[in-house]
DNA sequence: GTGCGAGGCTAATGGCATTAGCTTTTGGGC
DNA sequence: GCCCAAAAGCTAATGCCATTAGCCTCGCAC
């Protein structure tokens, strides 16, 4: 057997996900995890490469889990119910970590690291629309205009961004029927 | 007359606009800024109170440009035209500064600097929803549903965000149909 | 039991924001 | 034209952070 190390990359990676849970993403410090990880400071450099490498396996980790939980509200389901349960399993895991979720990267497909489970993410959602029947590009855009609107809408209310007392939940049920209005052709 | 200082916070923040726009927020940087006004670093001290202040500061002006330019898409127009001219120029304005885009605060109206700048905005996309006559809640509803798909187009846009080659102008123009054709079907 | 490599440590460097306290400049009052 | 108060600049110092270099130690493989 090998050296069973103390600490290993995946629990840097927990107690990375812990500071940004609790005091968000500009709180993500390599001195912070090593005080939650009991440990000096240089030491993490033996599981990780820089502080830049650890946001990346912060943003992973982040898909990797958005990806799992949209599958299991997913699955068994078809057309609009699928949807449905796609986009109010996204505000779920916002309102369930919105910190955490400001660390999701926004362009996974761009970087080695998150690269594969950005493909799994997308092909998730193209997935969940595949009984719309939807050919090619058509299908590209369907899934971008779903994104736009579940992610804008998450962006926006992770920071506080909804300043009014009107029921974010009625904006949001508006959101979704509107995409799926659009989705079937109506107009 | 007072004194007429070499730097003035105005000054200081143009400074930071173009290290925005060149290098992203997170080369916003106080030594970075003191350089480029050619100044020594505290001594912007004496202009802003900090660099939070100046990220601030920043975040004002980006929104107070965002509702220059969309007032002047707007004007003279109404109905569908409007919300067309409007969301069209939100998007112009992120393609144009796509890294200052990303300094735009998402919740203007919680903060003091900020909240004046904040109002004003949302006054802007209300008019322009004006003749509309939607009333009460659901004119904020409808100004929410309009921010959620311009925003997040646009920041997923500005960030790299969408990776497959589809044409991006064919998915916003759809996303812009999708909001009107919602809009008039309600009542 | 020895050697070696993984994983820990301390010390040092350099960038950054911020504060304290000094100096310089400037415009208005005389 | 001269003086001065305050505004606006400066240098020095502090403390936090990431990162690098180089050392120590311990446990498994042999």
């Amino acid at each position: 057997m090998a050296v069973r190390p103390r600490l290993t990359t995946a629990k840097v990676v927990d107690a990375a996900l812990e500071l940004v849970d609790e005091h968000g993403v500009e709180a993500l410090t390599l001195s912070a995890v090593a005080a939650r990880t009991g440990v000096a400071t240089p030491s993490l450099y033996k599981h990780i490469a820089s502080l830049g490498e650890l946001r990346g396996h912060v943003g992973l980790r982040v898909m990797e889990e958005m990806t799992a939980r949209f599958t299991g509200a997913v699955v068994g389901r078809a057309g609009d119910d699928a949807v449905r349960a796609l986009m109010y399993a996204y505000r779920a895991y916002m309102q369930e970590h919105p910190k955490r979720y400001l660390a999701a990267p926004m362009d996974p497909l761009h970087d080695e690291l998150q690269r594969e489970a950005g493909v799994k993410f997308m092909e998730l959602i193209l997935a969940t629309l595949r009984s719309y029947g939807l050919e090619g590009s058509n299908a590209i855009h369907a899934t971008r205009r779903l994104r736009v609107i579940a992610h804008g809408f998450a962006s926006i209310e992770s920071s506080g961004g909804f300043g009014l007392p009107e029921d974010l939940d009625d904006t949001y049920d508006q959101l979704v029927r509107m995409y799926l209005d659009d989705l079937r052709g109506q107009s």
